[in-house]
DNA sequence: TTATAGTACCTTGCGATACAAGGTATTATA
DNA sequence: TATAATACCTTGTATCGCAAGGTACTATAA
């Protein structure tokens, strides 16, 4: 029975949305995010992650600035476009469309 | 900007659940499941489907059984088996998990 | 009887993407 | 000066949804 596996399917798709209403409330750099989705209940990879901010970067969807830290190399804090902001609003309603069609199918 | 393709890829890892979830209350056979996920608003192709039908029976949580038509060819109608039950309860958790992600992230 | 349309099942090839593993660069500390 | 820690990124693999194409059976019309 591989429901490890279709557990972590489900949680797939949702990764884009739960990044972005993350990075809505304020900047991250990686490490932040993956630290906050934890928090969340939802384990990021970096080899997820890193592709998936450039990729939201590229669609211009997300900007980015560099800021010096003082524990280390500078980081890259990650913000939501104009383009991201209206992404997301149209993301909020496919998750309430996904939401009534399970609650629909539980009857 | 492809929102199309986030949205798809959120619902993706949802139908593996939502077509355990329509099995739970009924028996059905491909076509019937493809209708009643699009009157739940989750639109299914053919090509995903049936690849999907047959990994969860390979699994063992899926059985069926040959049904005859009175119009046309004889059909196969999916029955989720007691692992697909359970499997069924462990995806619930998962559901309840993910919703209560998002809402957390929502604040 | 034969041809056509409808229904139902399945497979192949492609693209997208999460993840594991490995790599590079910068900074702080011993 | 070497090591550890932090941070960024890339490559290779496996999975999976989807579009397109294919086979087979049944009913209907010519």
């Amino acid at each position: 029975m591989n429901t490890d596996n279709t557990k972590s399917q489900m949680r797939k798709g949702m990764l884009e949305y739960c990044i972005m209403l993350l990075l809505h409330r304020q900047s991250c750099y990686a490490n932040d995010i993956i630290q906050r989705l934890r928090e969340a209940e939802m384990i990021v990879m970096e080899g997820t992650l890193y592709p998936l901010l450039s990729r939201l970067k590229n669609d211009g969807l997300l900007g980015y600035e560099w800021r010096e830290s003082t524990q280390g190399p500078p980081r890259k804090y990650y913000t939501l476009t104009a383009d991201g902001e209206e992404a997301l609003r149209q993301l909020d309603a496919s998750w309430e469309e996904i939401s009534r069609t399970v609650n629909f199918l539980k009857q």
